[in-house]
DNA sequence: GGGCCGATGTATCGGACCGATACATCGCTA
DNA sequence: TAGCGATGTATCGGTCCGATACATCGGCCC
């Protein structure tokens, strides 16, 4: 996930991994906090391992006179190889069930202006199936078994139940549009 | 956070590890996708080890006569112990910013019925002032970069704001109700 | 001038949690 | 009677997080 996460703001521009966690905080933010160093950092040394990016060394030294006795360890300016390109663009294309869970439709959705049409489509649609069963089993409890709940319990099912009915309803414009624009296109 | 939301489920009833996660399921349901047993099944005896839970054995074996070679291993059903109670309400009492956090919070939530007044404000005044920041970010974004962003970042950001909105009219209600039935009661 | 603090920046470590997998039993139905 | 889906326990590798450490830089207040 971070892999794909990574590279896709890699393909937009160089940055170095404090501004990484930055951009990756707004365009994900609707759908999961920043990401944590403590993830960051090992995935940029794996993805470099397996030759997807590399260092692009920030201005390198003309101050190489300066005594490197406090080896003054400066910023990391990673940007994406070839293969890193291709690699993204094969996690964009091959999609499993995995693209619909929580996090990883959100960070596919988040690069879909670089995904194809038919792609998108078959993500959208998958997700508004899984979010769609998620509401029949709100419905469902609270049918069944609305009284044997506490108030607070009972109160959470309603909510989830509002917020997958909605989200439903926002999948289903997105998917109108998306066709649309494929036909017009 | 499993410790919290297991030793609250067997503080109901003593159950096996299977229904353990079918009722976690349902009663997070809102919040977060089932528990896998990879995080169970270690965090049972994780528990188990701490003295705040006990195997209660399937009604103990009166069928003894049968030969042991295909060693019988039935269903393991847990129960809370005294120690285990006061575990879950020093959780219950205890709580940091983290339980503002979306995981935490729904766990909390879920528990609200045996938690005290005062906390369950706390809570959810914490997690109110959280999710207004949050709704700030989307609307700083949207008011100071929507011309840089795509289209589909764009909508990824209105939708995050219309769900933070929802989020926090919600909150909003249950702090109003919280308030009227402790001057009430 | 000097000290402090928050933002910027890289990095590691332990632990929480997940997904896949394995394996066994039970009840139903083809 | 064979197969299958639900029930049930369990492990393993891997992903990701939270806390922590450490260093620099600019601006602010005293």
């Amino acid at each position: 996930m971070l892999d794909l996460a990574i590279l896709g703001l890699l393909h937009e521009s160089p940055m170095h991994g404090y501004e990484l966690r930055k951009q990756l905080a707004v365009k994900l933010g609707a759908i999961k906090a920043a990401i944590s160093y403590g993830s960051l950092y090992p995935t940029l040394r794996r993805l470099q391992t397996a030759g997807w990016i590399t260092e692009a060394g920030e201005t390198p030294a003309d101050d190489a006179a300066v005594p490197p006795l406090t080896s003054r360890r400066g910023r990391v300016v990673y940007k994406i190889t070839a293969e890193g390109k291709e690699r993204f663009q094969d996690l964009l294309d091959r999609v499993g069930p995995e693209a619909y869970e929580d996090s990883a439709f959100g960070v596919h959705f988040a690069f879909f202006a670089r995904t194809a049409v038919d792609v998108r489509l078959r993500i959208l649609e998958g997700r508004r199936r899984k979010i769609e069963e998620r509401r029949e089993g709100f419905r469902e409890v609270l049918a069944r078994a609305a009284e044997r709940l506490d108030a607070y319990t009972l109160e959470l099912q309603k909510h989830g139940l509002e917020a997958a009915d909605r989200e439903v309803r926002w999948l289903e414009e997105l998917i109108a549009n998306e066709r649309k624009n494929n036909k017009e296109g």
